[in-house]
DNA sequence: AGCATAAGCGGACTTTACCCCGCTTATATT
DNA sequence: AATATAAGCGGGGTAAAGTCCGCTTATGCT
């Protein structure tokens, strides 16, 4: 592996990290991606990680804190374009469109990239970790972001907007989170998701309704 | 060789469980409620359980097939009385009044019981199942039947019942299900969760917008 | 370069869910 | 009441997550 980085300051990490740390971590999480290709996502464990990785079993857990920390790392890694798209790319997903048509092209984004990554995303969830604060925090952040703008334009009013933006999260991602395990893959299991663009269009569909100007 | 047909037999237990395995279960269920009651849900274990009520391990899992299992039968058992006043109770909840009502008064009485009973909810959650067709099923059922029933008054056009019906199973039950581990009481740790009625009235606030007439 | 030290590392150890399979027992039939 | 048999039972066995702690090493300072 080459070096990436000529210049000196050593700002890309948390200060305290060691070089070598950074390498294993790049390691393991490029293993990770290796096994999960070839196995899928319930075939690694710790264990096996590490043994691969030609590391200790502790130095797995250090790193990730947990198993749900290795695919929480990948699903960083991998939200990384859309966020960029969200907070700087151009419109309707980025800024400056219509908070309405930004919602519903959030909406769809964040659809296709569950169900791209849905294995991994599944994996990542950490049973004592909220969810609206871990994987879902993006949308969390986004959507109630929005949900102000549309309050301050005087174009909806909410009765309590933490709250909703919490309830359309869950409807917009709770679908991918709880509808199947791990294991299998959703769309052969279920007709409800077979139809690509159908979960889109409803969500498309309520978020016209739920933001419609008030009667 | 006559084969007992386990599928249809309305009441009861499937007809081939044994007097004592009955037993057995019931009696596990009650140890397991008073191992909640004193030191919460997560200090259940199978082995601790199995000790307690002085059976074999390998019974339990005869019982309850996974440990998810046992928490998944005492919140069976607590539905029951929302299921029956759904079902059969007086208007708003039971039948006979206006879908749109009986769909707000649902949410409210589910998020009720899914406060009161938070930590064996998500104790039952099986990283395997379908949460849509396990916990959240009596929802999915219930406010796909109303749906249906709007649409069919022809008071609102929906977009795909199917995917509407499992967004807001997940915008009524994903604050639940999601948020918070096991562990941790829900209210304490979360503002958002503090105000009893917020999520209640901000599910009002949803479904009266999702369902309003189409302008 | 040499040193001090904090960060990193490894792998044995513990805990717990879940499996397996030979033995026991309730129950229906005669 | 005796019997056949399917259901139930028990507990030892396995796998995998997560913890611990003594050893190793990168790094910053002099």
């Amino acid at each position: 592996m080459r070096r990436v980085e000529p210049s000196v300051l050593p700002f890309g990490r948390p200060r305290g990290e060691r070089a070598d740390a950074a390498r294993n971590r790049e390691h393991l999480l490029l293993v990770a991606r290796e096994m999960i290709a070839e196995d899928g996502v319930e075939k690694v464990t710790m264990d096996g990680l590490a043994e691969r990785a030609g590391l200790g079993k502790g130095t797995v857990f250090r790193r990730f804190g947990t198993r749900a920390g290795i695919f929480a790392a990948l699903v960083d890694d991998a939200e990384r374009a859309l966020q960029e798209s969200v907070m700087g790319g151009p419109p309707p997903l980025g800024p400056g469109a219509d908070p309405v048509r930004r919602m519903i092209a959030y909406g769809r984004a964040r659809i296709a990239f569950l169900r791209d990554h849905h294995a991994v995303v599944r994996a990542s969830l950490d049973r004592n970790r909220p969810v609206f604060a871990g994987v879902a925090g993006m949308s969390t952040l986004h959507i109630g972001m929005l949900l102000e703008q549309i309050r301050r334009e005087g174009r909806a009013d909410f009765t309590d907007i933490a709250a909703l933006t919490i309830q359309l999260t869950a409807a917009l991602e709770g679908p991918f989170l709880l509808y199947l395990g791990a294991t299998a893959s959703m769309p052969e299991h279920s007709p409800d998701f077979e139809s690509g663009p159908s979960l889109g269009d409803s969500w498309q569909d309520l978020v016209e309704r739920v933001c419609a100007p008030t009667a």
